[in-house]
DNA sequence: TATTGGCACTCGACCTTGATGAGTGCTAAA
DNA sequence: TTTAGCACTCATCAAGGTCGAGTGCCAATA
């Protein structure tokens, strides 16, 4: 897939280029990377590899006598191959640790941090999906009859994340006949998740209706009224927009505009989020490479989180194509695989 | 309070003044006055005044060969005095019923559609503030065993509201009880406030110990737990923000920037709203009358809105103080009013 | 006495001009 | 293959100049 036609030194000319643009947001010229660069070159060898590069489409040039800025696929070529290893500072992380500990017994509060960590951390937009409501185990239900066929349904997961919606039942229930079927569903299916139960559910339902009694039947019709309404009921916590607004290359009010509306449409972002990331592993989209025009100066840093083995969300974070690659990948490796492990030895 | 020193004639070409320049954006010259002004004034004598007003406070000048805009001083006066009484375009009337009317149904659904309404309508940012939970009337309570200690407490407002808050007990409850004082509190508290609920449980828990048994010492003791974390509940609903990037007075990058600081400060938000707003009916803030400096340029229109009579929250709109007051007025005055109504009547 | 025409003045907006300097591409020599 | 040299390009900045909207003030007027 790659097209890998760089030999050694002009790798080494474009990493000098894109780390210097990253630190100081000027165009690099030739002379500076020859003077960064130990190995004698003059600046007109450099200009050379720099033209080819640019032909080849890893840089570009702002206007003719300026120095060169990476283009996303050049920026694309360094995230992958010229990256050390994810290393994380160490203040980094204690301060990570010191944050997340005091949050992590509960899982909301989590979810509310994290972002704002992440956002502190780079002066980026930090975010977090939170994990699809069919993965959530069955800790308690409850339904309350609110008025003649509406009927509110509260279910609290085994850490104590409570989601209730209200469904709309065929014929009406007293209040007790609701309280019978959630405890019924409780005693029958705690510890299980809900995407598990709506299947167990339904296989009920379809076996003869006549072999069960009043109890049961409600139990199973509002149980399946309840997950069958289609909501993931995933979220996105989305914190520090503003400090998109310090970056310099988003002076033009339009863009900016376009992007906070982008910001505000929650809803399309999640679906453009894990439309980028079905592997494992933080990864890491860049500028054009979304299909966002919104977000075609944006790169984002993303990785899944699990809970109990199991994939449940996405943490990461969002800033200018112009971003610190190296700390932005290893602090989103390091926050998910703490919150993957902080979520999977939860009390239950 | 007011000071009013102004004749007929001041305020009939202050008033020209602030609205031409609500329609326009540009300061308003004598020139442009004398036209719009039937009584046949010339440029000169309306310099004149204008000087006057300057003097008085009421317009300023960008600079010595510009016309002059409003200061805060000029819209208060003008808002105060010399605003038509309020009243609502037809096809705003119409497009409003037909929003609320679909929604008007689920309490969260309004809270969510109405912000977004304003927004939309106004091209500038809506709020509402959530009615504390203190006012809450309660239809159902229930109590979760979590782990060890902690229990998580699920409340049920009578429109289908629900909150949830974890609470730390000094002892452990078995699933058992914690169903029996639920189940106790709703058998006796059902259809009270919250606010009057809690008065009640301490004066409860005030009078002799030995006199009541486990089940009602559980309650008590759940409920008063549950009722004492000092958490208000209001929730600020805020929609639109990137409207306010359309408005040309916020060229400026580093206001812009703090002004979106102060919109992820919701916290922070209510607190100043409702410090602007004891009184009831619409209520305009005009830039620094509020003393928050990020406001500086910003007017709000707000007004309370009332369940049962009882003063609930806040809904309103927020825009630069280069806003169409008269409509804004008009459609906060009508949406609160009509929220109002809508709640009032909301089945129990 | 209040109003108005006339006039000098101010100042932002906009344009042109020229100097500066960073950076380039190309070519010819090492 | 590398590099020194050179002509060239172009953004940026400051200086200067014109334009026009709008003002304040004063003397004339109804």
């Amino acid at each position: 897939m790659h097209d890998k036609p760089i030999d050694a030194r002009a790798e080494e000319i474009l990493k000098k280029v894109i780390v210097n643009y990253i630190v100081t947001g000027e165009p690099v010229g030739s002379r500076t990377v020859a003077k960064l660069s130990r190995e004698g070159l003059s600046p007109a060898s450099i200009r050379n590899v720099m033209a080819d590069l640019e032909e080849m489409g890893f840089l570009a040039q702002p206007h003719t006598s300026a120095g060169r800025i990476p283009t996303d696929k050049g920026y694309r070529y360094y995230v992958d191959g010229l990256l050390k290893p994810p290393r994380l500072a160490p203040r980094d992380r204690a301060l990570i640790d010191e944050s997340l500990s005091r949050a992590a017994s509960e899982f909301g509060e989590a979810m509310e941090i994290i972002p704002k960590l992440l956002s502190r951390l780079t002066r980026q937009v930090g975010y977090v999906i939170t994990p699809p409501i069919r993965d959530a185990v069955l800790k308690h239900i409850e339904f309350v009859r609110l008025h003649e066929r509406r009927v509110l349904c509260v279910f609290v997961d085994r850490s104590g994340v409570v989601s209730h919606r209200i469904i709309e039942v065929e014929a009406e229930y007293r209040q007790a006949d609701l309280d019978r079927a959630g405890r019924y569903l409780v005693a029958e299916f705690a510890g299980l998740v809900l995407g598990d139960i709506r299947a167990r559910l339904v296989a009920l339902m379809a076996e003869e209706k006549a072999a069960f009694d009043a109890l049961l039947r409600n139990a199973i019709n509002l149980g399946v009224l309840y997950l069958n309404a289609e909501e993931d009921g995933r979220r996105l916590v989305i914190e520090g927009t503003s400090n998109i607004m310090k970056h310099p290359e988003f002076a033009d009010m339009d863009t900016m505009r376009r992007l906070f509306e982008t910001f505000e449409e929650k809803h399309h972002l999640v679906k453009l989020l894990d439309r980028c990331l079905e592997a494992s592993g933080v990864r890491v989209v860049i500028g054009s490479e979304s299909d966002d025009p919104a977000l075609k100066s944006l790169a984002l840093v993303a990785s899944p989180y699990q809970i109990d083995q199991r994939s449940a969300g996405i943490v990461g974070l969002l800033g200018p194509t112009r971003m610190e690659y190296e700390r932005a990948v290893a602090l989103v490796g390091y926050i998910s695989r703490l919150l993957s492990s902080l979520l999977t030895n939860t009390p239950h």
